[in-house]
DNA sequence: GATGAATGAGTATTCATTCAT
DNA sequence: TATGAATGAATACTCATTCAT
């Protein structure tokens, strides 16, 4: 029963990284249920052993793995919103931040996309992990908005379903491979979805 | 190397039937990858060995399971599309297809949502069979709609985008625990960007 | 969570034997702890897997080799009580009695006694399992002696001390090695101590 | 492989001094086989590190705890021999010595008896440490009462089975509970051996 | 077709021991 | 001396799949 340490050092901070990325990397390759423990340190460069020094279990690996990738991905997409001036240019405000949305999923490939999802529907404690930074993001928009003097009815409906259609955008255009044109069409569908929403 | 049979006898389609709804059954209960062949085998009350009669491995009864569940959840709601009239009553019929589709996954129970979702993300054939049944029922939308003579830019971008919201919608809806108060006002928001898609 | 069967087809419970007796041999050799159940596995001529089938883990082989081991001990030390006419002479049915006992204990070197006997102390099931059967025996000495008229003041603590004396000899007759003529000087103090306790 | 050191500065010295103590005390709470060298050095207040530099390995904090425990254990015995006055008192001289005995071993009550005498039925070089005292003992009681002019035919043999009476006896009063009563019957019993062993 | 006993490769986790600092 | 992070061999137990009956 060993317990799990919290490294201070440098040099065992940057192990525990190690374990980390090299989580993220064959978890996103091979899937949690098809990748060892053994695989990871090896991986990471360390023994098989020093992982219980840091981590719980295997699990313990995917979790803490998964919030390095929500940090890298939803960081960009919260300090966005607070660049976007919706009051002057809604529409040219939405359209950028759908964009850097599309950016920052794109940049945290490191972690199949699919895997991740998959393990946050099949794992409760993954499924919370997400579902509270996706909070977090819809909660800042509507803030966000509503900072702009931007309001509506039934807001927090509103946002959420765009929200959903973004991230459904985004995963889209991951997933399935369209040409730049096409991705511009539902582009510019969502941006008149969303004027309507506020606007009509 | 047991060959798979397709059972023609009357009582082995039954025998091949219990262990589809039994994988179904605890699948949905425990998770496909907490569940044994032999707690699947002993649920369906057939021997262990009989299995690998009629399914080529354990992702096979997987497969199988979420065919059935398809089935089940998909064919009400292509049905539904062919009682709507879109062009007398758009909105009444929008709101009728997006209530049968809330029915259509509420009934379909047995096999918890999460994990169905989580293994079409975790597994490229389960995903490959879910995308399948999804492109059906998009096609299908597109088609009612040009059969009432709706039609607008974009249709299939917009359709793609309207079947996720639904999606969502119905997803949300059994996840989690909302109010009828607030279900409606989603519905309504909903109804709102269907007509502005078609009607704007 | 697979079951634990009794065996019920005759193979099935050769095959069980078969591991009670690889156990045996195994953790006699080798000791408990330095034995893993794929050594006795193979010793026993079945696959790791069966193992589990019928013993619920490790120390579960351990406590049925010994329920086996002490079964071989005290059962025919039981019907040598039942064959003592103590009234009659009661110096040579403790002799014989103990030589018995010798030699129920030189049989049962299928598993040493250090290793029974230490095992019995550090497990606590093991030391149930032990316990049960010497009260027994201590029980029927007890009962054999009252059948035949012979009785006296604080029996039962006679008797347990006379077990104990009997049982230290067994042991030590086989852990050292004496000389038979030594070996003899022993048991004619003990049944020196014998007459005493009820002659005096 | 570093070099066993005998400590020589006095915080050395009482480290292992809390070493060893630690050992006695976790494989006493714990059982040896379930106690980690890093816990052994955590209660102890030291670095795993250091237990190296002064045990060869896990066993040898046993074998040393073990050396020990039977000084403390042992040693009163001892001395009670010298203090006895066998030949004016003898039964009053072999009731103190017995109630020393007992004494002994309720106080090293710190390394629970069945943990001791099971490690040392596995191990052979903790059997041999034991086996070492107790002839010691035997030998000690032989001198005393040879000293005292109290002989016998086969007094070696004699002297074993006392002694064996007199250990079995202390440890049934630890590991059972007995009413005071009892312990007293039984301990009059012992006395009634050792009298008709001696002057019959 | 049907059974369920048998197989054995596969794996997360532990822990005595070492060693860089 | 002292630390405690690091090592990596070792092992109980599981389970998809096979196969003798």
């Amino acid at each position: 029963m060993t317990e799990i340490r919290q490294p201070i050092k440098r040099t065992s901070i940057e192990k525990k990284q190690k374990i980390i990325n090299a989580g993220l990397q064959v978890f996103s390759e091979k899937g949690y249920y098809n990748t060892t423990t053994a695989e990871i340190a090896q991986i990471a460069g360390v023994s098989t052993g020093i992982v219980y020094n840091y981590f719980k279990d295997k699990k313990d690996i995917l979790l803490q793995a998964l919030q390095v990738c929500f940090e890298n991905t939803f960081k960009p997409i919260l300090n966005a919103l607070n660049q976007c001036d919706f009051r002057c240019d809604f529409e040219g405000s939405i359209r950028k931040f759908v964009l850097i949305c599309l950016q920052a999923h794109n940049t945290e490939n490191k972690f199949a996309h699919r895997e991740i999802m998959g393990m946050c529907m099949l794992d409760q404690d993954a499924g919370a992990l997400l579902n509270q930074k996706e909070n977090n993001v819809i909660n800042a928009i509507i803030k966000a908005l509503s900072d702009n003097g931007i309001t509506a009815p039934n807001i927090t409906a509103k946002i959420k379903i765009l929200y959903h259609i973004i991230r459904d955008f985004c995963h889209t255009a991951i997933f399935e491979n369209h040409s730049e044109n096409y991705i511009n069409t539902v582009l510019n569908e969502i941006l008149e979805i969303a004027k309507n929403m506020f606007f009509s």
